[in-house]
DNA sequence: AATGAATGAGCCTTCATTCAT
DNA sequence: TATGAATGAAGGCTCATTCAT
């Protein structure tokens, strides 16, 4: 994070990643300037030009990392070849917990958007997308065959990630619950709702 | 030299709040800067400064005044003396009509806590707890009296505003959907779930 | 000095003067602002130019009339027909007298002259020397008839001169002399040195 | 881009030394603009900062390596163990050549006092104070010893001083009078004043 | 004669970026 | 690869001044 003093070699690209992670997290993309990031990492600003092309640069990568890694793991996480149900309990107990121990990505991804310039921008806009496509995949399945009630897959599958997105703004890794309670928690609400 | 193009008088104002809420929304606050702002409104950068203290004003002044009107107009859509389910129900439209008809203070509300300094962050973060308060209050008063199924009333209210809150971010006001629809949609989400 | 608001009729510009005497002396003509000024008066800003042409008027008003008025008493101060001891012995005491009661004007004078423009600081220049020609005029005297001791008329003029206007960059009215005893103290050294 | 024209390394600082002091001394620290002073040495504004923190750092170098450099000159000038009549004549002969040498720094360390921030101000207050004393122990020591007829040497000490500085105010190198002459001419003054 | 709001110029400072060493 | 010093563009803000009301 802090102070590797003349870091060297190799490692220091990846000391710049975890440096702009924290940072970008911390203050956002805009309010951060490369020489706070030197800063952290311990090298020149014009250091920083040997790992990376511009400031722009250091946020795609952290996002288009985050979002791959993302949609590689929940192909695994989810059964293709389960029930719409089983699949959706599946993706939830993914998302959370995908969510919460990368807090940091997740929270960059969604709210540095903005910040991605133009080509950059679709690139991620269109991975995206194909996340937020397994699930209203599961969500039609789940009409097809009668198992799950929902008129607007669309529109439940944003209102689902929206709310399972959620728990990183006020999750706390030392809070009280772990992530397989909250996990459970959220997908009792999903399915069954709140009325008694 | 005084005054030879531009807005005028104690409109002046108004249309400096009014360009404020549609740059600060497209582009982010650290994004945007005085010289775009004073451009939109038609006068000088400084004169900017005979309606606002600086920058930093600029945006309290929007995310304070929406938290105040969105606290005093939830008071009066959620009936005090209804069952616990009756003023759910009426949380959530209120919610879901104040959301989209002022998408834009929502979003800057939600995105640029971050950008507050120090006395104003507190001050928007006690009126967002408030407000969250109302909401908590309600599935208490559910739990207690059994008409609602919660567990953790707390972390249930934050999911229900995570989902109702992210209408914002994919509605268009020309879409296929009204606010009614929507609300209903989200209603049958909440108290039902998803499960056929 | 501060505030009378709301000050009306001619007693505005005699508020301006002694503001700006004090504002100047304290922080210097470049430091200080009209907006300082006007608030020390009790006005907007651009009431001043109801009473004043522009910012540089203001310094020149004061420094001007200082020296006028500093010209115009030294003539009455200094016996003509005198001879050149007691005329010499007459401006000290004057002198010393003048500056203590009058600090702001005299430092102003003195240390402001930089930041008089074009024509008005030739007119302050030509002021100045006409003060310093009555000193260097008495010891021109004093040398021809032999009554004082002084090669160099004009440099013992300087020298005399920046001795006693010193006085005023520590002088303190509340402090444990009286103008006579400086007035004294630097007669002695002027007259007789420091040698026992 | 980079580095097109102007100067280089590490005689910038050095430069940007002399450009203030020039700069200063002709139009004072308010007046001047860092623009200028950047234009004078031959960069752009914002390189003045790999240099320099900020403008009010720039004045404090300039008075503070002026005064710790005249400290340390006066002790060796004033011998320590010479009778205090001889230990005033050197100081005389000292404080005028210096100050005639280096009018700049002079005159800046006077004038320019009231620009002073703060911290910085105290520091340089007490500079000046310690070098006061010097002067002021020779008088004290000479009244002690009865070689000095001075009631309050303290008095006495600042007038000595404000006739002696006063000189930088008027000197032209190129004048008719060199240093010794002047430092003579006042010695003598000081000495046996001025009375026939 | 005072005000409020405007202008336009400019100020100090910061920033992403470049590049010779 | 790292550094130090440079660039040029801008950014928030202040200022003297103007003028319709």
């Amino acid at each position: 994070m802090a102070r590797t003093a003349g870091s060297h070699g190799p490692k220091t690209m990846e000391a710049i990643r975890k440096a702009a992670l924290t940072l970008i997290y911390r203050k956002g993309y805009e309010a951060i300037t490369l020489r706070q990031l030197a800063d952290a990492v311990g090298i020149q600003p014009g250091s920083l030009y040997n790992h990376v092309r511009n400031k722009q640069d250091i946020l795609f990568d952290l996002v288009h990392d985050h979002m791959t890694t993302l949609l590689a793991e929940v192909e695994q996480a989810v059964p293709a070849d389960a029930a719409p149900l089983a699949q959706l309990e599946a993706f939830i107990a993914f998302h959370v917990g995908y969510h919460i121990t990368r807090r940091e990505q997740v929270f960059i991804a969604n709210s540095e958007l903005r910040s991605l310039e133009a080509p950059n921008h679709s690139v991620i806009v269109g991975l995206r997308k194909q996340y937020e496509g397994v699930l209203i995949d599961i969500l039609r399945q789940g009409r097809a065959d009668g198992s799950l009630r929902v008129d607007e897959p669309t529109i439940a599958a944003y209102a689902i990630l929206s709310m399972l997105t959620g728990i990183c703004s006020w999750y706390q890794p030392t809070g009280r619950k772990s992530a397989e309670q909250l996990a459970t928690l959220h997908r009792d609400l999903i399915l069954r709702g709140i009325v008694a």
